[in-house]
DNA sequence: TTGCGTACTGACAGCGGTGTAGTTACCTCG
DNA sequence: CGAGGTAACTACACCGCTGTCAGTACGCAA
């Protein structure tokens, strides 16, 4: 899948992620996710989803499908943004309190055993493939516009 | 540290557990939890909460603390009292979706290793030592009234 | 350039949860 | 029994989030 290059959407972005555009409009507006493409500048503008961006929105709405509240999960990235520059499609994102650790393996087990507070585990391995699946299903379904690079 | 046939009032519990006492108003009243000692009868009566009810609150209220959103954890407890009869203050809680589990030990790694979506972990350890802990401190500051067993 | 489609925008409603404050009536003590 | 303390009750406000709908204006194809 080489999507890398691809840009998405408001609309097609919400449709890959499966969330409602007004929540994608709502978490752009107070800044949870802004598109990286580009940013809305005004009635009847566009916006423009990365592939990464996709990501983060998947990873978003997993944690919400697992109750956990929108504002703890503002707090979650604007940590992660702050503290974890790695790739964000590797290992497992362990929530402790107010800290966000992406480990896996041993680290995974030892943060675990020694926890006092809830975690929350969010594994990442199907992120991708969940994102990527929907990409093509969606464009088999509703293809992109004529213009090159474009998923509207 | 005795305290299977306490009982506690409203107010007491609230304090033991760390929550307002309009939280614990509305989730009795909205049957979260309500009390198995008493329950209100109007206006001017007294609830009563067992020991039991404020090892459940705490469970709760480190839920909420985690970020989860309070109509999840009216989900996890639902299934826990239908589907889980053993002694809630051992091991660990696991959520994951709509499923609770209770496990320790390999066990616990395998629900770990196994999943795909958010797992919610929620270690039971220090649940009825923080519980113990704030009766003894708070029985201290301000003693139980003179009739017997009830703290209020 | 024009016209159409539609994405963004703003407004408002509804809901759940929590805080605040006043009222009612129970409970306990003297 | 009576009085006082206070727990339960009720009302309402506020906030965050999500859904719905109508208006505005951008973007793109012809």
């Amino acid at each position: 899948m080489g999507g890398f290059d691809q840009m998405f959407s408001g609309t097609r972005a919400a449709q890959v992620v499966g969330i409602s555009y007004r929540q994608l409009d709502y978490w752009a507006r107070t800044d949870l996710i802004r598109p990286s493409g580009a940013d809305a500048s005004g009635s009847g503008s566009r916006r423009l989803y990365t592939y990464r961006d996709l990501l983060e929105l998947k990873i978003i709405k997993k944690l919400l499908d697992a109750g956990i509240r929108l504002e703890s999960v503002r707090d979650v990235f604007t940590y992660l943004r702050d503290h974890v520059d790695t790739d964000i499609t590797s290992a497992h994102i362990v929530i402790n309190g107010s800290s966000v650790l992406l480990c896996d393996g041993e680290d995974l087990i030892d943060v675990l055993r020694g926890g006092q507070g809830v975690l929350n585990v969010l594994p990442l391995s199907g992120v991708r493939d969940e994102v990527d699946s929907n990409i093509i299903s969606l464009q088999t379904e509703s293809p992109a516009p004529t213009q090159r690079a474009i998923n509207s």
